[in-house]
DNA sequence: ACCTGAACACCGTTCAAGT
DNA sequence: ACCTGAACACCGTTCAAGT
């Protein structure tokens, strides 16, 4: 049983090793200092002090700093919620997982470069999620070979959307150039309110354009 | 006239600074860096060696390396294809537009996570981009407050998958823990072949889903 | 097997001094 | 106004030495 709250839920097997150190120990510090400073707190040197360690000794147990963000990545994705998969319709379940998954990971948009190039070995709870969400594909009746580009295809528009609420109120502000692209300034302009609304109006529009295009060519 | 097959094709007005340097000169001299390098590459050394300068003189003409790299994305997005919005069918140049973003931008994966925090001030090439999209919605019968939420929309769909081409090939090998997940294990196996094929695959279907699902919702 | 302490090879950036 | 040279405050990582 680990501490309440801790954010490692699903704790590895294997013999614990004789030092101080230990995977979960340093995903555990590496969280809570993201928590606390952000990512770019996050550098060999606070980890190790955090874990009342020189920096060197980190380097027993994980192979690069790299690897570090894999593990905090995939204690990440354990936040993200599948559950509707299990029971509800296709299209609802996609719904809630996508809007799950994008604000987990615009809390942390600099995870999302290391999980495109992050292997799925050695990542149980992001397994667990791939699993969850094929079951659900497949009890909606999708054929087996059409899956994962389905999947593929909703993760990078999650992916890029995570990136877009992360992007400042102003990011469309032509300035003095403004004059000009008359028309795209102009559709800035009647684009309404604060960034946080405008990146959950585009997250609105294009899941659920996505959710019917796939719907569609399912049919055929 | 630039120098033939110069990756600068828009050269800003304003007077010549009296010394060596400029912000065309440093833009090309990192783009020409990346392109022997990569983006390991670009170091403001390795930058100020190609120029035969001293690292310090860059910081009379860029505020920090992250305004060169806001440069450099000016230029990479002029690479960008958007032609097929001046009198092609709505849905043909989306397609069109979006292959050709998603291209560029796999080969600039880097430059993602400085587009997703950069306004577009200053940046001519983005705006004349916006600026062509823009009419091309408008011509086909967009109205103007729906035409910004779609195109973010779009846009977060290229960026996610532009990840995704340079994803390795493994990405979806359980490994060990494969037999703990066999819906998923199952499912990757019969999508085929190489990681180029199966990230094409799953951009054609969520670019046609897109294509599909926003015209649906335009007509309502 | 695991940890310490010192060192290494880089980074981006600043700033006094020159022209 | 612009460039040089030296320095600064960091990075991640390695490795001999200890237990």
């Amino acid at each position: 049983m680990g501490t309440v709250g801790s954010p490692v839920s699903r704790r590895r097997a294997g013999r614990p090793p004789r030092g101080v150190l230990s995977r979960d120990l340093i995903t555990d510090a590496a969280l809570g200092l993201i928590a606390s400073q952000g990512y770019e707190g996050l550098t060999m040197a606070a980890l190790a002090h955090r874990l009342r360690v020189a920096p060197s000794a980190l380097y027993n147990h994980a192979e690069s700093k790299q690897e570090v963000l894999r593990w905090v990545e995939d204690q990440v994705m354990a936040q993200v919620d599948f559950s509707d998969f299990a029971e509800a319709p296709w299209d609802e379940a996609v719904r809630s997982w996508a809007w799950s998954y994008r604000g987990v990971f615009a809390a942390h948009a600099p995870l999302i470069s290391v999980i495109a190039v992050l292997p799925v070995t050695g990542a149980p709870e992001t397994l667990a999620m791939y699993e969850a969400v094929t079951q659900g594909f497949l009890r909606a009746g999708w054929p087996e070979d059409r899956i994962i580009p389905a999947i593929v295809a909703l993760e990078s528009f999650i992916f890029g959307s995570a990136f877009d609420v992360a992007a400042p109120e102003d990011i469309f502000e032509s300035g003095s150039l403004g004059p000009d692209y008359p028309l795209f300034t102009a559709a800035v302009r009647v684009r309404g309110s604060s960034q946080a609304d405008s990146a959950d109006a585009a997250f609105t529009i294009g899941l659920e354009a996505l959710i019917i295009g796939l719907k569609a060519q399912l049919a055929t």
